[in-house]
DNA sequence: CCGCTTCGTCGAAACGCTTCGACGCAGGTT
DNA sequence: AACCTGCGTCGAAGCGTTTCGACGAAGCGG
């Protein structure tokens, strides 16, 4: 490996000279630049990353921690994970992810606290996160994707639940429903503080009691078995519903299944919307999900962004900013029945 | 943040006596060594990263190259990846996973040129993979999951496609089934040399030509609509067919779909097994699939594990490793209605 | 009791880069 | 003509580790 010494040996200048071309902190004249970058070129020169972020106290690399539970990452992380990759890149900096679980905080801690990352987004944030408090104290700039409880000195992009859910709502209102399910996540997930869940929550009662209608809502066990047992509750508690909102990806195929098995047909019988889903997710199914579409690579290259304001200037601005999803109409909404609409009771 | 310095004037002792201590390197009596960590701990001492892989040559930081293509990633490669992150963070490195996609080759090369890498695992492998050129002559250490078209000096892990696909025809030969449709990856796909649809693809003619039966093999798109237009032909080609072995993640739910579309009953009319598949998506389906399910975190740990041992002895050995899918048995799997056997040609 | 290892420790020299102060040399002000 | 100012370059001092050679003190066989 060549190193700066042989290319200023090379072009007959001095190792600052070479250090100067390159950061472009100091000007240099044009001839000796060419001079440097042809005996760059030569000796096919690669700065090392380790002496360098050694001397500048600067790695060059932003981290997004992303805890990976078995279940594996949707399309909708991994739109979080190009569009950061992307923006990153386009800085000049290197975007790693480190899989560190919410086991290892330990694990997080030297991680944060090595110097060798200058930035980290944070993915899958909890209302209340250790990792958050963990980063914070090893004072690590630091952009969340979700939010905290208490949000307060931390910079964060989210998805805009609350206006995500009143236009889910509004969709199906619009198309006359009247009687209509929230699936969410399971109480075990909604008892961990998983804020997704919560907020859709608080937003679905809203948004409903705004229309003057009763929220209905039923936790669903992430998986199709859990999915399949929230909808026959559902038809329990509410045997007249013509439409379901469906917080839980995972679930949603038991749902559409349990749907086919009651020998109802979707959008006719019961129409389907799925929450924060992308769109290959959406295509799965069939009839194809109307979905509201989370502006996933949007989050990721907005985090990397503010993350980078922050390392450049420390003026502790923070960033918070909150995106709403795009309702995409597919095959699984359709007005309901006219026999449901004329028992509705408005 | 302290450095060693103040570590070692705590302790009253040099800084290379702290370095001993770290490392390990040389003897360190019970009494210094026991100076040193109470120092360490008073102060929060933390070792600089950077420093250390200066000074080491050695980042002690391992790279899973993974692509990230818009459709995310499944839980068999979530769980190469928690397997490597695992073994990595028990040998004391770090693992960070690195989106690199198949375009930017040049990022690629500054990544494995920039020394910040000790080693790399590269995942999603193609037949004919420049990158695993970029690597070897940036003289990156290098273990392949998956493998090229010619693995001479190349260190791999891979899946045993021949066997599975053995077994899984096994099994439906063994249910009674004499029809059994392969449907496989797009021809674009195949074109570009994607080693897994080759391979089973050649694995299932073989395997079907042994048990003297004519293997009938469609391709399909990417999608749930591929995977329905695949049964449309495949039934076109073969009416009387009673199982479909699909190696199609992607276009199974389309399957399923045409399947029960047509009015067929799963497993009662045809029998799916779906291949390299985890149990994760394999019971989102509706009957539950029968599977093969890959050995995925054994897959990651077994190349990071192979990674080490590169850098440890740079004796030459290479690691070549292949381990079969494990066959899982769910509900949609059965005998053919005995009319179908009766019309089989044995 | 002498020379030899072995053990435990130290000091100093890397590792490959950034960055600061200095300096010579134009050109522009008084 | 004396003075300042900026530009382009250089040399040297770090950055926080690891690692090598050295050295005194023990411990040992002969």
């Amino acid at each position: 490996m060549a190193t700066m010494h042989d290319v200023a040996r090379l072009a007959r200048v001095s190792v600052s000279t070479v250090s100067y071309v390159l950061t472009g902190a100091r000007p240099i004249s044009q001839a000796t630049r060419d001079k440097v970058l042809a005996a760059m070129e030569e000796l096919h020169y690669q700065p090392n990353a380790m002496a360098r972020g050694l001397a500048s106290r600067r790695s060059r690399i932003l981290g997004l921690l992303m805890p990976m539970d078995e279940r594996g990452l949707g399309a909708t992380e991994t739109a979080f994970v190009t569009g950061a990759a992307a923006a990153a890149s386009a800085a000049g900096y290197h975007l790693v992810l480190s899989p560190v679980g919410g086991g290892d905080l330990d694990d997080l801690r030297r991680l944060a606290t090595q110097r060798m990352l200058d930035g980290v987004v944070l993915m899958e944030v909890q209302l209340a996160d250790e990792r958050v408090t963990v980063l914070q104290e090893a004072d690590v700039p630091l952009v969340l994707i979700g939010r905290t409880g208490d949000t307060s000195g931390l910079s964060y992009v989210d998805i805009d639940f609350e206006q995500t859910v009143r236009e889910a709502v509004g969709h199906l209102v619009g198309l006359g429903h009247r009687r209509i399910v929230y699936v969410n996540h399971s109480a075990a997930t909604l008892a961990t503080g998983y804020g997704p869940a919560l907020r859709t929550r608080d937003a679905f009662v809203s948004a409903m009691t705004d229309h003057g209608l009763e929220p209905v809502m039923i936790a669903a066990e992430d998986s199709a078995a859990g999915g399949r047992a929230a909808l026959a509750a559902a038809f329990a508690q509410a045997p007249e519903l013509t439409a379901v909102l469906a917080m839980n990806e995972t679930a949603i195929f038991g749902i559409l299944g349990e749907l086919t098995g009651r020998g109802l047909s979707v959008p006719d019988d019961v129409s389907v919307v799925s929450m924060v889903t992308s769109p290959q997710v959406a295509e799965l199914a069939t009839p194809a999900l109307t979905a509201m579409t989370s502006p996933g690579s949007a989050l990721g290259r907005i985090a990397i962004e503010a993350l980078l304001r922050h390392l450049d200037g420390p003026g502790g601005a923070r960033h918070q900013q909150l995106l709403p999803c795009a309702l995409e109409i597919r095959g699984s909404t359709a007005a309901p029945r006219t026999r449901q609409l004329m028992g509705a009771d408005k």
